[in-house]
RNA sequence: GGCCCGUUCGUCUAGGGGUUAGGACGCCAGGUUUUCAUCCUGGUAACAGGGGUUCGAAUCCCCUACGGGCUACCA
């Protein structure tokens, strides 16, 4: 029998989630629904001097605004809780010491300002310091201290931290789902810090007994955890416990110039990097977020996944479920990716349509105050009429307003190209038969004015550009005979008066 | 510096010994005698470099270059 998936997403509580932490969260959702797994929400708060206000709250619903809710975690007991590692500070130690007993690991009592002498010591000569078999014998340790000496200092009070004893030439083979095998010789690893003095542990330590407590089976995360990869694999050695697959996802990169795409990128790209608005109180500065200019939680998920990873078909736009249908962590990238706004912006085109045109009404509402006043319903019968033609809510007043407002201004180029000789015949004889359309339907605007061009063989870029050139001002737009209806016979004889005053 | 990971059009990528190296975004050009389009059609453009292995390499191996990550009592 097969264990059942079990996948988590463990951010830092230390600032807003950002776009490359959407994706890893995004990837073990999706790998987890497409097994039948759970997705758990693990907070892992082990250094409290980075801990920032509202930054669990905001990864909670940025989670939910994307559509990608977590199963268990803060909030919704699975029975392997607390989820906060905060909250499960009395667990660590124990594994700690069991540790220390099988020899695996050790105490260690020097200072920061001790080691960082050594570090710059070595520095000078030109060598690397690390702490691990080439020197932790002439350090102050349980390793070079008697027992006596240990308790001593112990007993003293003496601020002290847990360090792993890596083991001496032994080459690790590991294996990675997107990377393949990877081998490590142990002797380059240092004796990593497990235990801090303030009681806590690091992130290594409570990061496995967590994986391990909570039965995760599949720990995907970001690319900087390949390097720590070797430690933990120990780890579960060294506590005999099985340890789960792992998969590191590839890293999201700036638009341009070197490194990856940090915070400061969305201030100097001008484009979201957060999901949602985030307000820093420290920097006093107000960082941009996806929801907030107007895209799309599903645009973003269907960006994002093909960040890295893509269905090995020509096809592109999935939705939630057809992404959960496609994954495999097998078809992961291993190079990193260029975040390009562009083609975000074209996947918002994309779901531009699909979107409900009522909840676009009221977000367009909001947009303008000219709308303030308009009823909602005929807001929605525009919206519906537009919504193909723009890629975000502030764009549809663009090409829109002409719906709600007699054109004040008229494109020059459209006007060369709409009123020639003639046009004022025609544009009277319209008026006419838009005046003696009883039943002001879209369905009999059409027929008559088409039947009136058809038997006097006009043709059609002669009447309609003229027209629509008076109705919009512009010389493209949606279906004229909709905007004929919408706007009202009345205002549509008025538009088309006003242009003749013109020529 | 050390260690690890990577490298196909400008960008996201397909392709895993024999392909005219495919698609998408962007960009450019067309689409006017039944309106309009963000729609349609077409074009532009890539295997980092050098050595091998092989009849044959974008594909396998090595080296170099470049890029990225890590190198804390941060995660």
């Amino acid at each position: 029998m097969t264990k059942k998936v079990r996948v988590r997403f463990a951010p830092s509580p230390t600032g807003p989630l950002h776009i490359g932490g959407v994706r890893t969260a995004l990837f073990n959702y999706l790998f987890a629904k497409k097994h039948g797994g759970d997705f758990v929400l693990r907070i892992e708060d082990t250094d409290q001097s980075r801990f920032v206000e509202g930054a669990e709250e905001y990864i909670i619903e940025a989670l939910e605004w994307c559509g990608i809710p977590f199963d268990e975690g803060v909030g919704k007991d699975g029975g392997f809780g607390p989820y906060r590692q905060s909250e499960r500070k009395h667990l660590y130690k124990q594994y700690a010491d069991q540790l220390i007993e099988k020899g695996h690991a050790y105490y260690a009592f020097d200072t920061a300002e001790a080691l960082d002498s050594h570090r710059k010591d070595h520095e000078a000569k030109g060598k690397t310091f690390i702490y691990n078999w080439h020197n932790r014998l002439k350090l102050t340790n349980s390793l070079s201290l008697s027992a006596e000496e240990v308790q001593e200092k112990i007993d003293a009070g003496e601020p002290y931290v847990v360090r792993f004893k890596s083991p001496q030439d032994e080459t690790l083979h590991l294996k990675d789902i997107v990377r393949g095998d990877i081998k490590i010789d142990t002797n380059i690893l240092d004796d990593k810090v497990l235990f801090k003095s303030d009681g806590m542990p690091t992130y290594h330590l409570a990061n496995i007994v967590d994986d391990h407590l909570m039965e995760i089976t599949h720990v995907i995360r970001g690319e900087e955890w390949l390097p720590s990869l070797a430690l933990h694999f120990l780890l579960y050695r060294s506590f005999e416990w099985e340890a789960p697959q792992f998969a590191h996802l590839p890293l999201i990169l700036k638009p341009t110039g070197k490194g990856k795409l940090s915070k400061r990128d969305g201030a100097k790209f001008g484009f979201p990097v957060f999901p949602m608005e985030w307000n820093d109180d420290k920097e006093n500065q107000l960082y941009l977020g996806f929801r907030e200019e107007g895209y799309f939680d599903d645009a973003l998920i269907n960006f994002l996944a093909f960040l890295g990873w893509n269905p090995g078909t020509e096809q592109e736009i999935f939705s939630l479920e057809e992404l959960i249908q496609e994954f495999q962590l097998e078809r992961i990238n291993k190079a990193g990716a260029r975040f390009d706004i562009k083609k975000m912006n074209w996947f918002n085109l994309q779901y531009m349509p699909n979107q409900s045109t009522k909840t676009l009404a009221i977000a367009f509402q909001k947009d303008r105050a000219e709308l303030a006043d308009i009823d909602i319903n005929y807001i929605e019968l525009v919206v519906d009429a537009v919504k193909k033609r723009a890629s975000f809510v502030k764009d549809l007043w663009n090409v829109s307003h002409f719906f709600f407002e007699t054109p004040t201004s008229y494109d020059e180029k459209a006007r060369k190209k709409s009123l020639k000789e003639g046009t004022g015949d025609i544009l009277k004889k319209l008026i006419e038969i838009i005046e003696s359309t009883e039943n002001y339907t879209v369905e009999d605007l059409k027929t008559n004015i088409k039947g009136w061009i058809t038997d006097n063989e006009i043709g059609f870029g002669k009447v309609m550009q003229p027209l629509r050139f008076a109705l919009s001002g512009a010389i493209s737009g949606p279906d004229l005979f909709t905007i004929m209806f919408l706007i009202g016979k009345q205002e549509t004889i008025k538009r088309i008066e006003k242009v003749l005053g013109m020529l």
